[in-house]
Order: C-alpha cells, then sequence, then structure tokens
DNA sequence: GATGAATGAGGCTTCATTCAT
DNA sequence: TATGAATGAAGCCTCATTCAT
C-alpha cells in the first residue's frame, strides 16, 4: 500500500470513527459535521473528499459497523451447528459487542430508525444479513425439529433482534453504577427464546 | 364541564392531532411548526401556549398518548389474574394499538426515537409504568411458581418490550403491501414467551 | 370621587408603577407587556383600556414622574432667590429623587434615549421644563452677576444635568456595598459648578 | 501581514463599518442583521463568523471604537503635563471625535445605552480606562495644588464624563439646523470644570 | 370596564455544503 | 489532497395587539 494511500485509509477512519462517537452522543440530526470534523482533527471540507454528504457518512458508517459485527459473529458461530448453542452465542456475542463498544448500540438504533424512514431508499442490507443470521437457525431448528415448525422465522427473528437491541439500549442509557450483568441478561434472553421456540413438549 | 374549557381542551388536542398527522407524514425534523398549525386550523402562535416548543409537543403526545395506552392496558387485563393469560393479552393488545392508531405508533416508534431529549435527558415514567404491568405479571408468575424463579423481571421485562417494540417498527415501516399479520405475531411472541419463561420442565 | 373613577384611577396607578418597575429593570425593548401587567396584577388587555399602546404606556410613565420630579423640585427651589443656593438645591434635590426611588434615574435614562430617537415626534417637553429650571437659574444668576455673563445657559444646563444624571446612573448600577455617597456627590457637583460659573475673579 | 489575515481584519471591518451606519439610520432593534450584511456585502451568515449574535456586534463596535478613541486621546495629550490644559484638551478631544464621527457617535451614545446587556450586565472595561485618564488628571491636579484636595477624583471624572456624554447627545440627536457649537460648548464645559475644581481662591 | 386566549408578521440564527487557495 | 472561510436557505419562536365574552 503505497503511503499515499494509506493516509488516505486513515484519515477516512478518523473521520468514521469519529462520526461514531458523535452520532452516538447526539444522534444524527444534531450532530453537526463541523463536530465531527474537529474530533477527527480534519477540516470540514475534507470530510466532502470521503463522503458524499452527511447521510453518506451516516450510512458508510453503518455500513462498516456492520460489516465488522457479521464478521465477528461468523466467527462466534463458526464451531458449532447446533440451533441451541447458536443462539446462545448469538445473544452473548451480540452483548459483547456492545459492552465493549458501547457506540454499537447506539449507532444501531439511530439506523435502524433513520434507515427506513429518514433515508426510504436505503435498504440496511447489512443489517439484514446481521439478522438473518438468525432467522437461518431458526429456519435451521425447525428443519431438524429442534424448534416448533408453527413460528415464523420473520417474525422471531425481529423479536429477538428487538429484545436484544432494547436491552443494550437500556444498558447503554443506564448509569453505570446502576448497570445490570450484560452477560446474566444474554444467557436469560438466550434461554426463554431456546425454551420458548423449542418444539419439546 | 365548561364551555371554556372544552373549548380549550379541544384547541390542544387539535394541535396534537395535528401534530400526530404531521409528525408522521414527514419526520419530526422535516415537519414544520406552520404545517402543524395550519392543519390543526390555529395560528403558528397558539402551539405556543400550549406546548414549550416544537420538542415538548413531541414529548406531550407520548406523555398523552402513554396515559391513553395505560388505561386501555389496564382495562384489557382487568379480568383475569392468570399469568400467562395476562402475557397473551398484553401482546395482543399492544398489537391492537399499533394497528388501530398507525400515526400515532408511528410517531411513538419511530419519531421519538429520534429525539436526543427522549432518548438522553427525558425520563419516560409513562414508559415505565406500561412495562412495569409487564414485569409485575412476571412476578406474579413467579410467586405462583407458574414463571421460573430464576429470571430477572427486569431483564424479561426489556426483552419483552423490546421485541414487540421491534416487531411494531417494522410493521408501521413496512409498505402495506407486504405488511405481516399483527395478530399472528401477537400470538408468536406471547407464546415464546410464555414457553420461554415457563417454569414447567 | 365616585367608586368606580376611584377603582380607575387606581387601576391606572397600578399599570403605571408596574411599568415604571419593569421599564427600569429591563429597558424599553426588553420589558413585555405581559410583564406589566402580571405586575400590576391585570389582563393584559387591560392596560390597552388606559393606554394607546407601549409606547404611549412609557410616555405617560414619563409625563408622570416628570410632573412628580418637577413639583417637587419647584417646592425645594421655593424659599430662595438665590441662584448659587438654588443650584446646591437643584443638585441635593435630584439626587434625593434617585435614592428615594431608584427607578427614576433608570426611567430617566431610558427615556432619554428613547424620546429623541425612537420617538422622534415626542418632544419631552416636562423634561425641558425641569431643565429650564436650571437655565433659569443661570440666567438669573448673569442678569445679577454671579455667575459668568458669557457662558451659554443652554451648555451650562446640558452640562449639568448631565452630570447629576451620569452620577445617579452609577449610584443606581453600583453594588450596594461599594455605594458612594450621593449626599457628598451633591455637595460637590454643586460646588464645581457654582464656582466654575461663579462671575468673581 | 498575510494575505488571509488582511482580507479577514478586512471583512471583520466591513462588517462593523455596516454595522455602524444601520445602527445609527434605524436603530439597534429596527436594524436587520441581513441589512448589515447587505450593506458588507457579505452573507447574513458570515457576520456569525465574527460575532456571536446582534447584541455581540454591537459591543464589539464599543469596544473597537473606544480603542481607536483612547489611542487618540493619549495622543492629544502627549505634549502637555499641566493638569488645567490637559481638561481642555479632553473636551476638545472628545467632541471633535464626535462631530468627525457622527454616525459612530449616534451609536455609541444613543444605541447602546439602549441596549439592556450594555447597562446591567457587561461591564465597560474600556470606557473606564477612557473615564480613568480624566480621573488621573484630576489627581495630578491635585498633587501639585492645582486642584482643590477636598474633591473626590471618582465623582468628579463621572460628572465631567456626564457633562461631555449629554451635550454630545444632543448634538448628535439634534436636526442639523439647530445644532449648537460643538467648539464652543467644549470650551466652556472645559472652563466650568477648571474654575469648578480650582484651588485658587 | 375587564379579561386573556388567540393572532401572525417578521427576523435572528444555524449549519450542510462549496470552492478558491 | 486538504483547508476553512464563506455562503444563504429556511424555520422556530416572540410578543404587541385585538376582540369575543
Amino acid at each position: 500500500m503505497s503511503d499515499v494511500s494509506t493516509r488516505k485509509a486513515d484519515k477516512r477512519t478518523l473521520i468514521t470513527d469519529a462520526a461514531i462517537d458523535v452520532f452516538a452522543e447526539r444522534g444524527f440530526h444534531q450532530a453537526r459535521v463541523s463536530d465531527i470534523a474537529r474530533r477527527a482533527g480534519v477540516a470540514d471540507g475534507t470530510i466532502y473528499l470521503y463522503f458524499k454528504n452527511k447521510e453518506d457518512l451516516l450510512l458508510s458508517v453503518f455500513e462498516e459497523k456492520m460489516d465488522v459485527l457479521l464478521a465477528g459473529l461468523r466467527v462466534a458461530l463458526a464451531d458449532t451447528s447446533d440451533p441451541v448453542e447458536r443462539v446462545r452465542r448469538f445473544a452473548v456475542f451480540h452483548f459483547r459487542q456492545v459492552r465493549e463498544n458501547r457506540t454499537t448500540a447506539e449507532v444501531l438504533q439511530v439506523e435502524l430508525r433513520l434507515s427506513n424512514k429518514f433515508l426510504k431508499e436505503y435498504r440496511p442490507e447489512k443489517l439484514w444479513a446481521y439478522l438473518n443470521v438468525f432467522g437461518q437457525i431458526v429456519r435451521e431448528g425447525q428443519a431438524t425439529s429442534v424448534f416448533r415448525a408453527d413460528l415464523d422465522p420473520f417474525v422471531t427473528m425481529w423479536a429477538f433482534f428487538g429484545a436484544l437491541d432494547e436491552l443494550a439500549m437500556q444498558w447503554v442509557l443506564s448509569r453505570k453504577s446502576d448497570r445490570f450483568d450484560l452477560d446474566v441478561a444474554a444467557r436469560q434472553v438466550a434461554e426463554v427464546f431456546i425454551r420458548g421456540m423449542s418444539a419439546a413438549t
């Protein structure tokens, strides 16, 4: 990689990292481009060399974040094909990401609303890919009769993601002092869904 | 009720109703106060006799609708004390409200969550009251050994709400054509949680 | 005086008194009509039963204040015709008014600027009458060769008033703790002008 | 001075100059920021790169003009240490500035005093520095027994400034036709104060 | 006379984006 | 590539005044 492209990549990363922080702190609409520029240590105009506009910056941030998340999720699920175990790992993985990078949950929240409402034309494929991993787990569980066949994977998938997402948001928003244990929460949510979806009588 | 207070109440309602429509149509940030005023049939300044500012109008919509929602929920749960049945009714009630008040749901689901103030500063007591109804159901189920004792009602409560909320949002944001059946979703989510929380082996 | 007219007079007085306070506190432009109404204990609209508009209220306040001031001044100067003594009494009287009614100085300041600039058509006759008392003292002093004949009474008059007014303003604006002695100031200003205007070698 | 800083300084000056004109013409409250921008030949928003808001623009005009005034005053007094002569030069200098910069004087005399912030919150250090020059003259005169020792320099200083200020305001606000001679006024005010403060019997 | 809810014009200010350097 | 000063559209909100009761 040449010096120039390295520096370019660095600057782009500086901007997206700054953007994640500022979007998480203030939300998309309240975040000012100049805030992001200042935090990234670049000029306002520089942002427009890497991103078409503020909206594009948000989408890029989201896409990059989701790429990392999805890759990590695949690694976390790699060495087991047991649907039950995979559900557990999904929950644990999601909450570990949230804890290790608090802004993840916030950016997801913001994105979830904006991508559908404000940016009508944008389809958050990466988010769907992430969710579909769970949908696929459900389908596999149903195929192997581990999970009840009458469950709609679509409904289950969104319900599961909603549960994780809401808990993540509450954890992020709570004061450090009365912050609950994410590992415990992960296990409990996983168990509720596993038993809830279970085909066993 | 006197004529004056009736008219006053009416004007406030005119404004909140108009606000819900306009917020749902254009989104909070794109909605102009003058649009809301025109739709309500009042002058721009009149809005500021009832609400501190545009954001306060949004939060007031939330407060008012949550009051109605909570009252309705209590009615829906009134004639049964069976925790299992109450979970079912909670889900059914929630989704029925969403379906019957789509624009209101859209504002509460989407626009409200984009308000930085709502997420970061405002303490949504009304939301907590609504959720605690579910928390209470869990505790009663645990007390009667219907639900597993090792579940944290706090975690379960947020997980359940997150599941309902996320599905509601997907339904609200989806195009009419590919809108899924909320009754089915209500039943499935309720069953997953009921079985998931069940103390039975 | 009938009950009605008494009550009417009372209400008018309530409003002007409130207006003096509010104008002094916040200045003419920053003062809100509703603030004055609240302080007076009347409805906003009531003010418009007694005054044409906000501007008219200011002018009325000023006129009334000046009437009182002028009447008081005449009393204070009544029993002496010695120009030197009258200068002393003028200064003492002015500062006594300021001390006994702090808002006097502030209303004068506000008025002085507004009457000339904002209300071009308004001629503050009452202020001129007040000042002309000093102008007349100068002229009498010149006529009796107590004061130098080459002084322009117009210039001297404004200079004297400016000196009094500025000191009054500084006294009003100063914190109670480091507030200087107005009596001393009155005597010193009077002496400076008396000696300064004196015809004696 | 580099090109950039020159241009920046120029733009700031363009704005303050335009502001003085517009404030003088229409008064602070009637002046629209967009008028000032147009007169300065810049965009509305540009003003906010140099000034916090409209009121800050007014106060900045004050600060900048007082700097110039103070520097000029020091030059005017430079080549004499005779307190009597210095009093004369102070008055002459002050009125010369008023005459030569009528619009600036109008803003400083009239508009500034209508600003509540200026009167109540802002500490006009620059004004005090200007006044203290006179206070110092008094003290020097007292030290050399030219002026009476019993005069409070603080009182004398404000009285003198008040006299100059009030006359300046009357001159600025008067119609051209009946505008009095500022040179005569300067001489008369100076003589009144010199004799008034004189230690001689 | 008294009320105070309602009006609505108008302007200050923000901030995403551009472009000359 | 990088800068950051400049732009200017657009909208929230204030508040003097009115008028139906």
